[in-house]
DNA sequence: TGCCCGATTAACT
DNA sequence: GTTAATCGGGCAA
């Protein structure tokens, strides 16, 4: 596993995501995550700012959202509807409490082990949503603030420019027409297409 | 303490 | 297209 991936460049984390939202989230698109050796090229995140009604840092810290609060390259994961994980990347200077939820991954390394964690789904379905991904990857709340630069996450940069396209949120009715969608343009693997 | 509802998904009609 | 599943967070009382 990752042999082939050993020549990518891995993302410099930390300042990496010490910036906007805005400008993490687009350089996201592309790039490959994989967690103890599964995963894949992300095509579709969305960007939550803390001046935004619909991210769960709006009204303030609470022990759920700590992690959003905390400095920026650590993961914050939470519980969607009592079912699903959703995981999210922490960006900005510490305590602006925004951050980027992966919503869909082309799944690249471990098909496998994702296929059994997920049933009977086929390769396209996989990752394709952020419950989905967390199953495929099995994150849960144990990954919760954990650092983005050590295992078992790996983050590696994307080569080159992909073409990228935006649109709104999915799920939310706050805010719910402001485009912070981001997603690689004409990808299969993405959630939902682009309008 | 009680109540409402959600950054979702899969299985329906 | 619609809806059940499932439960913790957040806020009102």
């Amino acid at each position: 596993m990752g042999k082939m991936l050993s020549h990518l460049p891995k993302t410099p984390t930390r300042s990496f995501f010490r910036r906007s939202v805005h400008e993490v989230a687009p350089d996201l698109i592309g790039a490959t995550l994989l967690v103890d050796g599964v995963g894949g090229r992300i095509v579709e995140v969305e960007a939550y700012h803390h001046t935004d009604p619909a991210a769960h840092s709006f009204r303030g810290p609470t022990g759920r959202n700590a992690v959003m609060f905390g400095p920026a390259g650590y993961a914050y994961v939470y519980r969607s509807y009592g079912i699903h994980w959703c995981l999210n990347f922490v960006c900005e200077p510490k305590g602006s409490a925004s951050a980027v939820l992966i919503r869909a991954l082309e799944p690249t390394v471990g098909l496998s082990a994702m296929r059994r964690r997920r049933g009977l789904a086929d390769e396209r379905l996989l990752c394709s949503g952020p419950g989905r991904l967390c199953q495929a990857l099995r994150i849960t709340g144990r990954q919760n603030g954990l650092a983005l630069d050590e295992p078992p996450f790996e983050l590696f940069a994307r080569q080159g420019e992909v073409e990228l396209v935006t649109g709104p949120r999915i799920g939310i009715t706050k805010a719910a027409d402001w485009p912070w969608r981001y997603g690689l343009k004409d990808s299969r693997f993405l959630s939902k297409p682009f309008a």
